[in-house]
DNA sequence: CAACAGATCTTGAATCATTCAAGAAAGTCC
DNA sequence: GGACTTTCTTGAATGATTCAAGATCTGTTG
């Protein structure tokens, strides 16, 4: 558990003002990895009352400005947050409920990034995305059949 | 260039019926990778006149469920359609300008599926994207600046 | 070749995440 | 404590994508 301080440090630490509404959305993004935005959104207005959610789309726009937390959105899915951050990790989404996991790369550091130059792009990141589906969804049929 | 009747080929191939704008879709996917439905509704029109940008959403859908055209979706971008399909292969895309390239993975076929059973999913699909910045956007300063 | 059945296209509206804008409120620095 | 700037609130707008109902066309059968 995040203490309130320490999110606090954190965003004094990345050069944001500190206010209500940043120590609570970042605190959500660290209690609730890869929650969307309308989740994130609850979470807040569970621990402050009314926040609106513009606020929140501002301070989650900012907080990812600053590398604390990590904005992902495999497609088809609205954006969803983490706080891992830093650590080249990548994810496992299922197919059937959307379902997302935390997968560090079996490789080194920066896997594929081998690939680097080609088409002369200057490549800074590799983002890695497996799909399949989760043990929850490969059990039970798919809802939609 | 790809002709009328291959376009037509590939459809009956993939159990579709061959209809005016399936073809004219299908064909502007090929003429145009990584263009956006937008664009493709534009190309489609270019050819054939008129044509509901609903009928294109439907076989957009029709020829991704097929096999046929490959979809893809990076972060922050709208939909947008590739013919190339059942090659392993990966985006760069430029955070300037969101230009996408292909490029073929530097690993085997199915690079980071290493990872393959963590938390239980059934992966059947790695996807990478490589974020960068293309030649054009290198050179020249970002335009938001 | 004609007719049938079902898939596909047209039209028009709705959804929903996200963004824009303007003013009020709050945080930081002196 | 006060001024200055950033951030939050309120309310509306945008835009890609989807839903729905009816008309039209394709592939197939008689």
């Amino acid at each position: 558990m995040l203490t309130t301080p320490d999110v606090e440090t954190a965003l004094r630490g990345a050069s944001l003002r500190v206010t209500r509404p940043r120590t609570a959305v970042l605190a959500a993004v660290y209690a609730h990895p890869h929650a969307d935005t309308d989740s994130i959104i609850g979470a807040v207005r569970a621990s402050l009352g009314e926040v609106s959610h513009q606020a929140v789309y501002d301070v989650l726009r900012a907080l990812t400005t600053a590398g604390l937390v990590r904005r992902i959105q495999p497609s088809g899915s609205v954006a969803r947050y983490e706080s891992r951050v830093g650590d080249n990790h990548h994810h496992v989404v299922c197919r059937s409920c959307g379902a997302i996991a935390d997968v560090d790369c079996a490789v080194a550091s920066t896997p594929c990034l081998t690939a680097s130059h080609d088409h002369g792009f200057t490549i800074d990141e590799a983002e890695v995305t497996y799909w399949g589906v989760c043990p929850g969804c490969s059990t039970a049929p798919a809802r939609s059949s």
